[in-house]
DNA sequence: TAACTATATGAGTATATGTTCATACACTAT
DNA sequence: ATAGTGTATGAACATATACTCATATAGTTA
């Protein structure tokens, strides 16, 4: 592995915003609206901290309708991902974590609750 | 583990330089001449990266004589232990740090051949 | 004490970074 | 086609960073 690509990786990780990101994902591939209501960061700010962690190879996304989601991505270089996988191992119990996978949980409870709702309306016409 | 905390260290090992230093502090303890002519940066550009290290408790730092020497620190919170051992284990294979490795061999049989010149001469007044 | 060696630090500069605001772009649904 | 939803990006700003040069400080040796 070249030195710059490491440097790279670990700025990746040197934000608070990011870290969330990170850990976030690592649970379960999100798309931008929802990190942004979990985080609270604007949907601007939470954009550009995703594009950085794509080119910087951390994350991948793909589209799915109206939004873009993101996952922690495999990287294809051995040294790469074992980098990454240190990392993100190293980085557990960090206290501000769990306060995101509860909003996580609730932003999810939540989605959950309005396609059940569009549906029933949807259902009123039939 | 704060957040604070996992950024400092994350931060300090997203340098360049910092990273070589790391690495060469990885393995065995070394003074800031000697850093300074293995990597070629200025004595105080490397100083502040020291001292940088020492604050975010990467390295410690102990005076021999002349020189301070620095090393790998052991931290006491085994969270932050755990991160940095982490990203250390991670950083193997980086080509540059062979090259490191290789310039430390050389400084130090320098010295060794300057330490056995300094009593050669001292002998020639016995 | 004075000269010397090693290390740390302040000033100054160029560059990078994180953020917000406004707006452009991509896609969907009516 | 047009309105609406979700995402990306440019401009502007404040702050942080890495570096060099010069100088101060700490400790050693003659």
């Amino acid at each position: 592995m070249r030195i710059k690509k490491a440097r790279q990786i670990l700025r990746s990780f040197a934000d608070d915003t990011r870290l969330r990101i990170i850990n976030l994902l690592s649970k379960q591939e999100l798309n931008v609206t929802e990190l942004h209501k979990i985080l609270g960061s604007s949907q601007s700010n939470i954009s550009k901290h995703l594009a950085r962690l794509r080119l910087t190879g951390v994350v991948g996304d793909f589209r799915k309708g109206f939004n873009v989601y993101y996952h922690i991505y495999e990287p294809e270089n051995r040294a790469h991902k074992k980098l990454i996988t240190a990392i993100i191992a190293g980085l557990s119990e960090l206290k501000i974590f769990k306060k995101d996978i509860v909003k996580l949980n609730v932003i999810k409870k939540l989605e959950k609750a309005r396609i059940k709702g569009k549906k029933r309306k949807e259902n009123e016409y039939v």
